[in-house]
DNA sequence: GTATATGCAAACAATTTGCACGCCT
DNA sequence: AGGCGTGCAAATTGTTTGCATATAC
């Protein structure tokens, strides 16, 4: 992988917030450093990243979002103001228990937790 | 909601199969009984069923896929064949937890374990 | 009779792709 | 020099919507 500022840019962007964003919205966050970017650049830098393993796809419903955040870990999802937030969980020795139980060899293991977080219960 | 032949047959297809179809997949399915049935009405109707409770989304990347397993459950995927397998993880005790730790009230987890089948190790 | 459901086609949104040109190595 | 990266626009894919007609109750 060539160096490019593009690609710099945008990683430096996803990997710099925290809120789990969009193509559009990482798009509109470049323009203001790179004003002619296309978005299409923006969607195959995100692809190229993600294939690279330097950030990660999390799927919010239909929508697509990227996080920067390399390190194992899972996601609650306010359902009042949408707002998705990293969580560890330890412990939970899932993969061993699917690996017995399941006949099954798991990689990787996603968990999502809805509900409602302290601003909205 | 009112009787429809559509919806009954869309809905029994969708319970009725254990491969968590795609709206594009229920429409090739349902043509086989109902012709001239559009695509439009098969998204509106796994829309609705979706409303009312009567069949599930689950989230395959960017691939919409429905389910009719309403019962609490999880996911495996195999990344190998892509198929996904419905299993039951009782006692996680994970909303206890979540709810301790995390200062979040938590009404829902999906959980999706990545790996290889039997088939594929 | 009235409201909901349907088929059809157009609209829409998100993402990908082909192409000519530009820039890294 | 050669190939990867870019901008742009068009294409593709998945899903929704407006409208006139049909159907359930």
């Amino acid at each position: 992988m060539r160096h490019s500022f593009q690609r710099d840019t945008i990683k430096r962007i996803v990997i710099d917030t925290k809120c789990h964003p969009t193509a559009d919205w990482v798009y509109s966050e470049v323009k203001k450093v790179i004003p002619n970017i296309s978005l299409g650049t923006v969607y195959r830098n995100l692809n190229q990243l993600h294939d690279k393993g330097l950030i990660k796809i999390i799927q919010d419903g239909p929508i697509t979002r990227y996080d920067g955040n390399t390190m194992s870990h899972h996601h609650l999802k306010c359902s009042e103001c949408d707002e998705i937030t990293d969580i560890n969980l330890n412990n939970l020795n899932l993969k061993e228990k699917i690996k017995s139980k399941f006949d099954f060899s798991p990689s990787d293991i996603e968990i999502t937790i809805l509900g409602k977080c302290n601003k909205h219960k």
